[in-house]
DNA sequence: TTGACATATTCCCATATAGGCATATATTTG
DNA sequence: CAAATATATGCCTATATGGGAATATGTCAA
């Protein structure tokens, strides 16, 4: 099997760093394909097609306007992915202190060690 | 271009489903690979192989125990995504209570038309 | 109608998957 | 050493991608 569609949820079409910035873009409100075009720089056949991922997703609404389509985030979109990240939330002030009282250890280690021999590289 | 690797970031390491299933796993303690495919009922190589992907973008940390091999999870990898979608946190308020809004127009909406016409399906 | 403007889609291609399966590489034990 | 255990890697394939360029579709204005 391949990898899974951009389009079949958020997480996918989220990867995307581009996609991304649109999405920060078009958070607090609506533009045309052409401010983006002109915000983000990119040509506008690839921001149409990157709006129409997050349009696939639920990532964006769009609302004509004569000849020009507005779009604006749908912040509720992100919320899966802010709800999965914060069930880790609990877990990095452990780890930091891990961390650091990793790193003291280390700094102890080497210092005592310094007069001996040299560290060999460390696998991770 | 193709798709970014999936080892290019956590954000893309995370697109699948498995790793996340994996990263929450691993968030409370450390895992041996056989655990690992017990709990998760995926096929030894396949657990391998998604271990590497979130190794290669410091999702997970790896400890050698004799001849197996610990993995836990890394959460401070995740602290990216979840800044991220902090972002939005602020919007998802006003959309939500703006989704509210256009629930209540389109009940009041059809609820007039319902002696007249059909509701077309919209688009969006 | 014709033309200008705004956006979307199509085609082509290099690249990277994830899964299934076989096999290689440790590491421990007898 | 050999056998067993634990994990990693290699190979194959169907599938999808993102970028670039060209073009189609849609809408307004004269």
């Amino acid at each position: 099997m391949a990898r899974a569609a951009t389009t079949s949820d958020a997480f996918n079409a989220v990867a995307e760093p581009r996609r991304r910035e649109i999405l920060l873009l078009l958070a607090g409100r609506e533009y045309s394909v052409n401010e983006i075009v002109a915000n983000l720089r990119v040509d506008q056949p690839s921001v149409s097609k990157h709006l129409r991922v997050l349009r696939d997703v639920g990532l964006v609404r769009m609302r004509c306007n004569g000849r020009q389509k507005l779009y604006q985030t749908n912040a509720d979109g992100i919320r899966p992915l802010h709800a999965w990240t914060s069930e880790f939330e609990r877990y990095w002030r452990h780890q930091l202190s891990r961390v650091k009282e990793l790193a003291e250890k280390r700094a102890a280690d080497s210092a005592s060690a310094a007069n001996k021999t040299v560290n060999p590289k460390e696998e991770q």
